[in-house]
DNA sequence: CAACCATCGGCAAACGTTTGCCCCAGCGGC
DNA sequence: GCCGCTGGGGCAAACGTTTGCCGATGGTTG
């Protein structure tokens, strides 16, 4: 195990100086073609490369972003990953992944510790509160998914759009009477969305009753349906799809039929929403083009020649209709 | 957006020299308790944090360890993820998630770019040949999963024993004619797998036969689905649960019964098997486990107070039996 | 022929931290 | 009163890279 080549040993190799191997490896140009090609040379048969940590330290940008996510067991956060990792590895940013452990604490010690050492951190679904948020959106370039904060860029996945048109379909389809199986409190995206339901659902004439807010894993999703069940409602639209497939699994258990009986529609359409059966109706959020965005908007703020200016980007959604809703039940009048 | 404040900033504030500072904050007992209280307080005020890069600078160290997968998008790699964040993460490590692309060039430039910037690598399975990886390995502190590399540190998820017992379990139920629906050639397990398969087979009296090398994606199932029927068996073993979903999806598609007319088990466990109807018998490989135990050992030899020597962690497997199994329908002799 | 310029290479500082070494003051023992 | 020891603090080097500045060389122009 030996230490790997540095830029010393290439001068050495090449018999030049330190800063002329730089410049040879750096700067077109900068030096005589002979001597950088001579460089070249013994960099490529040291296998050479430069150490991040030597560049950062003089450049003051070390070329890695953070991305900081409540729980990486989260399905939901796959997309944002994948979205973020691909965005940065097109421009050569070193990815790191941090889980936040859903704790506010875990959080703020993970920005701490990386203030230093990343040049810029996307947070997804972010725990901290305004205060903190925008306190720390003063020290540190960052983009959030999901979370606004004022002044600050972010990406916004309209769910709520799509919550009115699922009630849309659903009212289509005849519901009258259709169930909102809520998340955390906290949720910024639970907020709209319930906003959104109570205007559409005066507006498509249907009723709409609020439950939860539930814990979105699947295993609440039992709790979430049995409450359903009790409210006399012939649908229900699940806070995200992982309270969605712990609807179906209560419902399968107690033999109610789906979508005969109980239309069931979730949301971001995770990985999985289309292996149960019958397929989960679903609000289709783009979750990859989040996280490529951000990290897009991220980089923008990170380039100097950049306009600047904070945006918000605002990703449409899409109902993606499967096996899970269907015509609404004969209601029984007790 | 200030600059973070530094060490110096710290010592200027509590009226102590650089070196003191540091001392202060992380040699207990060096300096007196008084002018630690007054530092400590000063780089509480001020919110220091110690810059990663200059510590790794002067110490060789940058407590960063990579996790090299050849594609984030495949939910296999989810739980290895996890496993490494959270080992990672306890020690107070910083993750790096680079996504190889299922390209040796991809993997190796990583390797290269990241040797002089990380402490060492996790590498899942890699796509490297055995030589190249073998000279990586003499270059770089790295663990492998599922991937042998001699005199080196490695974890190793024993699916292959679990294919026996899947084979075992399949003639138990009275299958004949078993087909195995294969993976890559390159990968490792495949080809362990087929050596289970070939001596379990004789002892059972069960004929298998080998099916594909097929692309373990969803997509490819319908290719593996189709060469089942065609092959006249009354059960499968797919390579992964990815390649599962697919055959599963194309039996529902030509309206063949499962696990009636035929009996499907996948490999992996993963994320989504126990969404599909019917749920996937599968060979579950405890992939948590494993990232967990490959950053155990990656930091074991990073720490140079340990013993050292090289391990093979072998993780058992085991059956999950859901209801893509059943007795084997009555064969139909043409 | 002098003044000027372009080209190319080296010196040294800077980034933030750790740590080996030295210095100084205070104190006890002789 | 001198020696030696110890506790506590500072100086400076080192890590790997980039870059502003300077100097040397050789060629061109007036």
């Amino acid at each position: 195990m030996t230490r790997p080549p540095t830029l010393r040993d290439v001068a050495a190799a090449s018999g030049v100086a330190i800063s002329t191997a730089s410049r040879a490896l750096t700067k077109p140009g900068r030096v005589n073609e002979r001597t950088a090609v001579r460089v070249r040379e013994a960099a490529r048969q040291l296998g050479y490369a430069p150490s991040a940590t030597g560049r950062a330290l003089s450049s003051g940008r070390t070329r890695m972003v953070a991305l900081l996510v409540p729980d990486v067991t989260n399905p939901y956060f796959f997309g944002i990953v994948r979205g973020t990792a691909a965005r940065l590895r097109a421009d050569g940013y070193v990815h790191v992944l941090v889980d936040a452990e859903e704790s506010v604490e875990a959080e703020e010690r993970a920005l701490r510790a990386l203030r230093p050492t990343v040049d810029g951190a996307v947070l997804a679904a972010s725990r901290l509160d305004d205060d903190r948020l925008t306190a720390w959106s003063h020290e540190f370039p960052m983009v959030t998914v999901n979370r606004p904060v004022p002044d600050q860029s972010g990406v916004l996945v309209d769910t709520a759009g799509g919550t009115g048109q699922a009630l849309a379909h659903l009212a289509s389809l005849g519901h009258r009477r259709v169930a909102y199986a809520a998340g955390p409190r906290a949720s910024w995206s639970d907020r709209r969305r319930r906003a959104v339901l109570r205007t559409a659902a005066k507006r498509l004439g249907v009723d709409v009753v609020f439950l939860g807010p539930f814990v979105p894993r699947r295993e609440d999703g039992a709790a979430a349906a049995d409450a359903c069940l009790h409210a006399d409602v012939t649908a229900v639209l699940a806070f995200d799809d992982l309270l969605a497939f712990g609807i179906l699994d209560r419902l399968a258990e107690r033999g109610i039929d789906v979508p005969g009986a109980m239309s069931v529609v979730g949301c971001d359409d995770v990985f999985g929403a289309d292996l149960v059966r019958p397929g989960l109706t679903t609000i289709a959020a783009p979750l990859e083009r989040a996280g490529h965005a951000a990290a897009d908007l991220l980089l923008g703020r990170l380039d100097p020649t950049h306009p600047g200016g904070t945006v918000t980007v605002e990703l449409p959604t899409h109902l993606v209709v499967r096996g899970s809703t269907g015509t609404a039940p004969l209601r029984v009048v007790r």
